[in-house]
DNA sequence: CCTCTTTATGTAAGGCGGTTACATATATCG
DNA sequence: CGATATATGTAACCGCCTTACATAAAGAGG
């Protein structure tokens, strides 16, 4: 095969046939033959070396078909697994998951909004070690591990701007992380990895370009081009705050000065005028910062997340009437499915595609 | 090889060989082997299956070397052609260029703006016809035709929505123009087609994220992500226009109104107080809408194009400066290189795409 | 002019990855 | 108990690519 590539057919076939063995229920080798679309001696072969690397079994041959009793396979998703951080104002959260993304663990501890950074750091490091251990597998099991925080970060994983966070601003939490739990550290913008699991397992499931909106007292975006967050040249993408004109950033602030945000959605949903009024205040400098977004990326999607986001029709409504108005051909707008662990679980699964990514070939 | 991929190895290799061909000049077996990192034997055969398809030629041995004269070959750019169209408010343009890109062929004639649809269309067809006799090839030649237009054009290359054209809205313009001229059709808004044309040979050439402003007349804009050109759900991507918040629409209106666009650059340019408010005023609100874009994908580059790009740094500078307090971090902005035929060679540029997708090694 | 050196071309052999074809094994069903 | 269905094992073969080595054609130097 060709000198540089080492292998292209087989890492092709390699991802193939892990694909098809980790759809199917523990198919056997005719079944992720015609799957894959390749012949049983290759998918027998290309099981060879994924046993050898530990990330396929062979189990006991099903009992009572007709025919020859087939041998069947399985995914061993117990072979590694990923730690997800979310490092957020008011709390740091911690989700282990297997390499089939299971969650096993979650931890989370409060974290103060003035907290300085090393002891922010201080906490996302014991909310992941606990969770490890509530887990119940040593740390050297761990092939990944990626970190969601606010403010912008760069591709290296490195904070290169937080207003949000005392002190948060240039530090290199991917390296940090890595260091931490001994393996490859990555991290992301706190409304992109929302993103990513909103499209994994979530609301945004049959949509390659979303825009997610985080609608809480802060206020954050991020965006999904053909499934993949969208970074931009600094990571800044979505950052669309930054534009006085929309009063993106005044949105929040306001509501949050009028009283407690769950008070007066509280006060929307009982039909209340006042209540009603500051809600609609606020879907509209929402829908203005939307609709910039959904105007430059027209996506397929719009999922509102954070805080608010569990008011649901409440927000969504005005939200959908607002964006209806400034843009024509307004697309969908739903809730996010995993709210307060969203963050988390997207982490889970940008560290899951640097190990899937791994993945190769053995060429003996 | 694989059952369905039938040649996948082969694809790869092509490709990298072609690629290897087209950038040397007329380039020895030896040095393409070197270049691909392939075997000189697969070079050989992948040449030749390339010479049965007409693309690639074996030239006469250099003379005057050391050693035993090496074989040269050359990709023939003359095996095929395709045309690239622009159709304007104001003008139909059409060019015809071999499969390097080498334009051998200009036509244009002017419409006049209110020109009912099928008028034209006919001046289209007019045009591409004259162009492609200007060119001395016969129609058959052709292997795919790309047109630009304003408005939003669906991935299928269906005009869903224009304001500029009158009747316009609801033409399949991609199967119109495939149907002219007897081969594959394609089309696209004008503004992306002039960005796929900046980053294919103009200012953009280093850039893969790019905002596009179509900054004259009319306004108009364009994303390339990832050196693509982003389209979105409804191919309206980019079109900030609709956010009447930030006051895109109206720039050009007011500018026109208070004198001929050229006239104020004039102005401005003498250093005359009106025409330096004017072209002021109207460089805060391109800059608005252009922030808005900007902020949403945070760009490597911002190009501005069309007619009023002309007046370059007289236009650049205080959109500069505008940009610079609406976004921290600000992109750098640079005249679009092309101008006038920015749209017809991005046209082009997605014709030689369409073509370039569809070389695949035959299968003896 | 002949030979050496340099460069490149031809030809053969072999490996890797994959597929097809066919014989063989092990269930259930009548 | 054999017929049937299903799946496994084995062998042969083919395509694509690489390495190794012999051969060819030029200039350079005696």
């Amino acid at each position: 095969m060709q000198k540089g590539d080492g292998n292209l057919l087989r890492l092709v076939n390699t991802r193939a046939t892990l694909r098809a063995l980790r759809s199917g229920d523990q198919p056997t080798l005719t079944q992720l033959a015609r799957a894959t679309g390749l012949s049983r001696q290759t998918v027998e072969a290309v099981l060879g070396e994924l046993a050898e690397q530990g990330l396929a079994e062979e189990i006991a041959p099903s009992e009572g078909g007709l025919g020859r009793p087939a041998r069947r396979f399985r995914f061993r998703a117990d072979a590694g697994y990923v730690l997800g951080l979310d490092v957020g104002a008011h709390k740091v959260l911690a989700m282990v998951a297997d390499l089939d993304g299971n969650v096993v663990a979650t931890e989370r501890a409060p974290v103060a909004e003035d907290t300085p950074a090393p002891e922010r750091l201080a906490a996302l490091r014991q909310v992941g070690n606990d969770c490890v251990a509530a887990a119940g597998i040593v740390r050297t099991r761990l092939m990944a591990v990626a970190a969601g925080t606010a403010g912008i970060v760069d591709r290296s994983g490195r904070v290169t701007l937080s207003v949000v966070l005392p002190g948060w601003t240039g530090l290199d939490l991917a390296a940090q992380v890595g260091r931490w739990f001994g393996c490859t550290g990555l991290a992301g913008n706190d409304a992109n990895l929302a993103a990513v699991a909103e499209h994994w397992r979530g609301s945004a499931r049959h949509a390659d370009d979303v825009v997610y909106v985080l609608a809480g007292h802060r206020l954050g975006s991020g965006i999904l081009i053909g499934g993949r967050p969208h970074l931009g040249r600094t990571g800044a993408a979505a950052e669309i705050g930054t534009l006085r004109l929309l009063g993106w950033e005044d949105a929040a602030v306001e509501l949050t000065r009028e009283a407690a945000g769950e008070t007066v959605f509280g006060s929307a949903a009982r039909g209340e005028r006042d209540g009603l009024l500051a809600v609609d205040r606020y879907a509209r400098q929402l829908a203005q910062g939307t609709a910039a977004l959904v105007l430059a990326i027209d996506p397929e999607l719009v999922v509102v997340g954070g805080g608010f986001s569990k008011a649901g029709d409440h927000l969504l409504d005005p939200l959908r009437a607002h964006l209806a108005a400034m843009c024509l051909n307004a697309p969908e707008i739903t809730a996010s499915t995993f709210g307060d662990e969203s963050v988390a679980l997207g982490a889970i699964r940008m560290a899951l595609d640097q190990v899937e990514s791994e993945i190769k070939p053995l060429g003996h």
